[in-house]
DNA sequence: TCCTGATGGTTTCATATGCAACTATATGCC
DNA sequence: GGCATATAGTTGCATATGAAACCATCAGGA
């Protein structure tokens, strides 16, 4: 694909046209999705983990002390989706899970040690690779993007 | 939730520690993943359509003489859900698809009228979602956001 | 205490998706 | 022309996912 293939048609413009490449909700889609792909080869290949185990360890470096429902609230995915990641990192021996002292219902993940070792291979690895995606960003650049998605995400708990 | 909910929890650093929300790819993909889910809400509750149908009628909004094979480069998709997107249009009279003149493996894509007038209703209140989205963007976060954007594919495309 | 409703989590079931095999057509080389 | 290979698109199959039903536990009020 070379670059700016996205312009190879000839874009129509007018009333009822949507021109794509200046409609953020699709801009921003395939960027992720793009991204998505590439890691999720990288933590895929190397480690077996698919997208919601890899968010679940994610967090759990993250931070301490957390709960499939968390999970569920901080990365937006369904419980039944977190539910069977958990499953699998815990038949692997990456997590522990177990119910938590004050409530039943609720169980307190952890990692295991085998668990923490992926992750310090793993997290090196993927911050390299954000760091060469982002090597074309000035430091400026990056952070009004992280900022300017900020915004957006506040707006959409507005909008929403 | 309450805006700022990713900090309820002390973020734990350090080495093995990842912070997902200096984590690009993270950010991203919630950003991506959230208003997709609002957008997808829209044009399914009110139409009907899927994400892979949606984006089908949108590129051919976007340029004339569409092949199915254009859509997978451009939107990335697998080409099996290009063409059970594509079928389903057909099957609702949104889309024709025609064998082409000069080669028959190739089935050129058209909008019907249907098609067009679903997507003048569509295409406004899309547009309108998301002027309401950016509100909070001055004209130069926006223009910056979609450039920085850009640069992240380029990067991406040299990466992979 | 018992009953009602809420909540965390699992399981079931239907659907959407991706991969691979397949069909049909086109292209290039002998 | 005829064979080998590539390409556009479809279909079959296995898997991942989401919605809803379900189970267990908790909280609150009569």
């Amino acid at each position: 694909m070379s670059s700016g293939e996205e312009h190879q048609e000839v874009p129509q413009q007018g009333p009822g046209r949507l021109d794509l490449n200046q409609f953020l909700p699709y801009r921003l889609n395939r960027l992720a999705d793009r991204i998505s792909d590439e890691l999720e080869r990288m933590y895929a290949q190397r480690y077996g983990l698919n997208v919601a185990q890899w968010r679940v360890l994610a967090w759990l470096s993250h931070c301490d002390d957390l709960t499939a429902k968390k999970v569920c609230t901080y990365t937006n995915m369904d419980k039944a989706r977190v539910s069977r990641a958990v499953q699998a990192l815990v038949d692997r021996g990456l997590v522990t899970r177990t119910p938590s002292a004050r409530d039943q219902r609720v169980h307190d993940l952890h990692l295991t040690r085998e668990g923490a070792e992926l992750l310090s291979r793993l997290i090196p690895e993927a911050q390299d690779w954000e760091a060469e995606l982002v090597a074309t960003l000035s430091a400026g650049e990056y952070r009004d993007l992280l900022n300017a998605m900020g915004k957006l995400e506040r707006q959409l708990e507005r909008i929403g």
